[in-house]
DNA sequence: CAGAATAAAGCAATTGATTACTTTCTTTCA
DNA sequence: TGAAAGAAAGTAATCAATTGCTTTATTCTG
């Protein structure tokens, strides 16, 4: 007595749907997988297609993972600078800007070990590269801000500016490990505050501040 | 003509120092490849056995990660920890962990890509589990010593010691991720000091210290 | 606008390579 | 001499990629 499957009458797709879609679903799979251990058959069942059918869409699996990193990349960059370049004092920009990286880790717990994974492996593959610079452009954005405040007069004049990016960067991923450790994605968003707050106090004026 | 491979006079060693060897060499290949493609032959040429001498050594795989595992937590704990404990001054026991951590790394870089890989992977297994704890542990001695520090009227009373122990820990991954950016493991105990002092910046006294 | 022709998208099955682990037999050495 | 340690070959499973063929969609043509 087989239960019959639903008989699925069978609907094509175009490259380009099937594209973002796998790309989405490895993303929405990683919250869950270790990368390393994504199968092609994994990612096919997500999309609801055969395995092999998958190799119609993509050449091989490499080129599928360049075009993982290169969405993440854009989604991560286009959100987080966005959300910066609303505000006009620097020190705002980079707290608005904390928050919307953690949000967007909140709300893609799969994108630490997908960046984090391609770090790991050592070369200069196409995926890795992407990463690399996603990360250097950011640390840029860091630079610029802090220098900015800096002359806006809003952050201390002597601040290592370069050291303040990759602890600000730290800080971050800090609280991702933190996450990973106890397993509570969700509770990132209520801890950043906390840690942002002692972040900037690091480059914040000595002078006693009448106000506040 | 094949060339006569040395005849290389088989000698045999006790489990013991296989398994110290063993894993001394996957600690040893981390830092050149990614643990995730780490394969059982490539371990065995690296210690000098067949493929199959090492089920010899170890039940399988997966106890060899525990083993691997256990030394990294082992090693990492003793040398930071007994470098803290040589200072009395909390602030300066927490300098001095710091720049021991950094130097553990930088001896063997493979050791942040074996951890965060095994963070990666979700689930409970027992090498995770070690990993794990470890980084609590760690975290707990940070919140120890700062809290320490205040008793000591040398960190600001009203820190959030718990935020700043998940800052520390920050402050690190973020050298290390700027290392395996920049592939300059080497430059990490250069860039450190500026780090730190950076760090540590969030939880002075804003009283203007007349000394120094 | 019907319908043939072509291209695109799909499945099921298979291939070849890789990998963790086993088995069988040999060598060492206490 | 017997148990531990090793090599070498083998095994079953897994996985990315391919192949052969079918089904759907699009384009061309009269």
């Amino acid at each position: 007595m087989a239960i019959a499957k639903a008989p699925d009458k069978r609907t094509y797709q175009s490259t380009e749907l099937r594209q973002s879609a796998t790309i989405e679903a490895v993303v929405q799979l990683c919250a869950e997988q270790d990368p390393a251990t994504l199968t092609t058959a994994r990612i096919a069942e997500e999309v609801g297609l055969s395995q092999g059918a998958l190799f119609k869409h993509f050449p091989n699996k490499n080129r599928l993972w360049e075009s993982v990193a290169g969405w993440v990349s854009e989604q991560l960059t286009s959100q987080v600078f966005r959300e910066a370049d609303r505000h006009e004092h620097a020190d705002q920009a980079l707290e608005a800007m904390f928050f919307a990286h953690v949000r967007f880790i909140a709300r893609h717990p799969g994108i630490p070990r997908l960046m984090l994974g391609e770090l790991q492996k050592p070369g200069n593959g196409p995926a890795k590269t992407i990463v690399r610079q996603t990360l250097a452009r950011y640390r840029k954005k860091v630079v610029g801000l802090l220098q900015l405040g800096i002359d806006q007069g809003r952050i201390a004049a002597g601040i290592d500016t370069e050291a303040a990016a990759v602890l600000y960067l730290g800080a971050i991923q800090g609280l991702v490990v933190q996450g990973m450790v106890s397993g509570e994605i969700a509770s990132l968003e209520q801890t950043a505050p906390r840690i942002f707050k002692l972040y900037s106090a690091s480059f914040q004026e000595m002078t006693n501040d009448p106000e506040k």
